[in-house]
DNA sequence: TCAACACCTAGAGTCAACTCTAGGTGTTAT
DNA sequence: ATAACACCTAGAGTTGACTCTAGGTGTTGA
C-alpha cells in the first residue's frame, strides 16, 4: 500500500510544500518516486512522519530530527547517542513546564485582577485592593515589578 | 534615577540591540533620551521591560504587546479589551501544558526504551520485551505509530 | 484530442525576532 | 589633545521553518 503526496496531506495536515521540505532537509530518506519522479509514501514513512511530528511538538529543530533519523539508520552503535538525545529532551521539557507554571500564574494574577478592575471600572482601585494587594505578595517576589 | 543602555543590559541580560529594537516596535514609548540622543531609562522603564518579559515569556507576538502597552495608555476605556487578552492567554497556557504533558509521556517512553536498549546493546529486543509493548500500549491510542 | 488535474523541480519570497555593520557623535582618562 | 570608550542611526543580514511561483510533465475523462 502507498499514497500519493496528496494523500498524505489529508492523512497528516501537512501541506505538500512542507512534505517536499521535510525530504529535502532529510527527514524521509525512504520515500519512493515511480519512473516519472511522483512520490509513493509507504506505511513505514507515515510512522516516519507521527515521529518526526513528536520530535518537533518537543522542541526539536529540523537538523536535530535529522541527526536522530541518521542516528537511527546507522543501527544499534548509536543507541546511546539516541538515549542522550531523548534524556535531554525529557529535561528541557521538565524546565519548560515549570516555565509554564511560574508564566501561568502572572497571567492568572492579570486575569483576576484585570476581572475586578472592569467591574468597577478602574485599574488602580482594583491595583489598591486589599486582597490584590495581598494575592500579588504572595505569589511575586518583588510585587512592585508587576503593576504595567 | 535612571540608567543607560549599558546599565539596562546588565540588569536585564537582553542586548542593546533587542533593546531599540523593542523600542522602535513601540514596546518602550516612555524611554527619555538626553540632549545628545543618549537613552536614559527610568525605574518605570525597567517595570515596562519585566512587564514584556512576562508576556513574550507567555507566547505574546511583539505587535500584540504593543497593542497591550496602547490600550493600557489609553486607560480605563479599554480595561474589558485587555482582560480578554489575559483571558486568551490563560486558556492558551492551558493548552499549552496539555500539549507537553502528552508530548513528555511519548518522550519518556522513548527514554526508558532506549535506555534498557542500551543496557542489552540492541533496540529490537527491548522493543519486543513485554514490559515495554504493555506500557506502549498503556501510553498510546496507536502503539504501532512509535517504533521509529 | 484536449482540458483539467495532480504532480514535479529549482529557486525566490515571507515572517518573526533579532543581530550586526558602517559611519558617526559625545565623554573621559592620561 | 588624543585615544579609548559608550553611545547613536539607518539599514542590511541572519535564522528557522515554511510557503509560494514559474514553468514543466504525466494521466484521465468527455
Amino acid at each position: 500500500m502507498t499514497y500519493s503526496i496528496g494523500d498524505v496531506v489529508k492523512k497528516t495536515g501537512l501541506s505538500a510544500y512542507t512534505l517536499r521540505y521535510y525530504e529535502k532537509e532529510g527527514l524521509l530518506p525512504f520515500v519512493k518516486k515511480n519512473a516519472s519522479g511522483v512520490r509513493a509514501y509507504s506505511d513505514e514513512d507515515l510512522r516516519w512522519l507521527t515521529m518526526i511530528e513528536c520530535l518537533k511538538d518537543s522542541g526539536l529543530q529540523i537538523k536535530e530530527i535529522r541527526q536522530y533519523i541518521e542516528w537511527f539508520n546507522e543501527g544499534d552503535s548509536t543507541l546511546a547517542q539516541r538515549l542522550s538525545l531523548f534524556e535531554n529532551r525529557r529535561k528541557i521539557l521538565e524546565k519548560e513546564m515549570a516555565r509554564l507554571t511560574v508564566v501561568m500564574n502572572k497571567i492568572r494574577y492579570k486575569e483576576l485582577l484585570y476581572r475586578e478592575a472592569v467591574r468597577v471600572g478602574n485599574l488602580d482601585i482594583a491595583t489598591n485592593e486589599r486582597r490584590f494587594m495581598q494575592l500579588k505578595k504572595k505569589l511575586f517576589e518583588s510585587p512592585d515589578d508587576f503593576d504595567k
